[in-house]
DNA sequence: CACTTAAAGCGGTGGTCTTTGCCTTAAGGG
DNA sequence: CCCTTAAGGCAAAGACCACCGCTTTAAGTG
């Protein structure tokens, strides 16, 4: 029954936005009684975030040890990721609704994006290599990501994604990367 | 009557937040007839897209001739409207409500934004500068904004927004920013 | 087989939002 | 002065959500 109300979940995301989102209608997409959904997640909010947190769980790009080519995977599994069908509607979801879960939401979505960033950076400085703060990395490569496909920016794609890395390291790849 | 509601809604955004934004909560809180309100606005979204395009025109920076300065006006004048009460929540009621309305709304915000950032470049070519594309400045300057406000990653202030438009023009302004 | 317990279904209740029809009010024009 | 008309207030009706108590099912155990 889990895996049925977190389909309904994803499917009611991506049909009628994360706002429409509530637990009668959850219920009715996966053949479940309201109540007992109320009983397991006790509110919409709480329902979207388990489907978020356990999405983001499932696969995660794994190191190979050059650190802009990590980057590189990273950022573009980061776009990849914002932009399946309801990808940024997931991070909609937690942007957006109560005010109470808000900055829990927040924060968690910040961490996971953190996290998948900061190991390659880690493992980099582990090695001895200069390398770029989170902070950097945040502003020059995942900002850009989620500005964009938040606002369906054409031209947001796998080879934008190594572009904003490329960057990081430099002015090459700027020219033709359509970047400038 | 339209001031009442319109500040009924401002007061409420950032009281309780825009999701609670009811069309019933703001009538109430300005003094008059919810279905009044329904009669002219229809939607809780409609009216806060309404509030928002207003807010917006009330000002803006003017230029001074200055590419770089304008820049950081520009970027300055964003994040304190990001920043003031309610500011990211006008920018989350566009992302966030229904679907219908999403598109539009995102829309319109780009535009605005990309108006904005657009005038000085403008001038800037018309004096016959090599000024970057508005692409680059929504990637360098404008995206980090919103991305810093939506998850409050401390220390994006008035320094930080000019030091984004100096690394803009060079690596000079890097140091003494906190960017590295 | 009987018992225990956790999970899910069922119906009802209260509350809020949304819509609609009708009435009142006030401003503008003949 | 009276008529027209647009705007707002009023109240009732419908729809939906959230929540609660109770029952039923099914799995696990001695």
């Amino acid at each position: 029954m889990r895996t049925a109300v977190h389909q309904a979940v994803v499917d009611l995301v991506q049909d009628v936005g994360a706002d429409k989102v509530t637990i009668p209608a959850v219920a009715r997409r996966a053949g479940v009684n309201p109540s007992s959904v109320y009983r397991r997640w006790g509110t919409a909010a709480a329902l979207l975030a388990d489907v978020a947190t356990r999405r983001q769980g499932e696969e995660t790009p794994e190191l190979l040890g050059d650190l802009r080519r990590d980057l590189e995977r990273v950022a573009v599994w980061t776009l990849s990721d914002l932009s399946r069908p309801g990808g940024v509607a997931f991070f909609r979801a937690e942007v957006a609704p109560d005010v109470d879960d808000r900055r829990a939401g927040l924060r968690a979505c910040l961490r996971r994006v953190s996290a998948r960033f900061q190991a390659p950076l880690d493992a980099a400085a582990r090695r001895g290599e200069v390398v770029p703060s989170l902070e950097r990395v945040l502003d020059r490569v995942v900002a850009p990501l989620y500005f964009r496909v938040v606002f369906s920016v054409p031209g947001t794609d796998e080879r934008f994604a190594r572009g904003l890395v490329a960057e990081l390291f430099g002015a090459s790849g700027v020219e033709g990367s359509g970047l400038g």
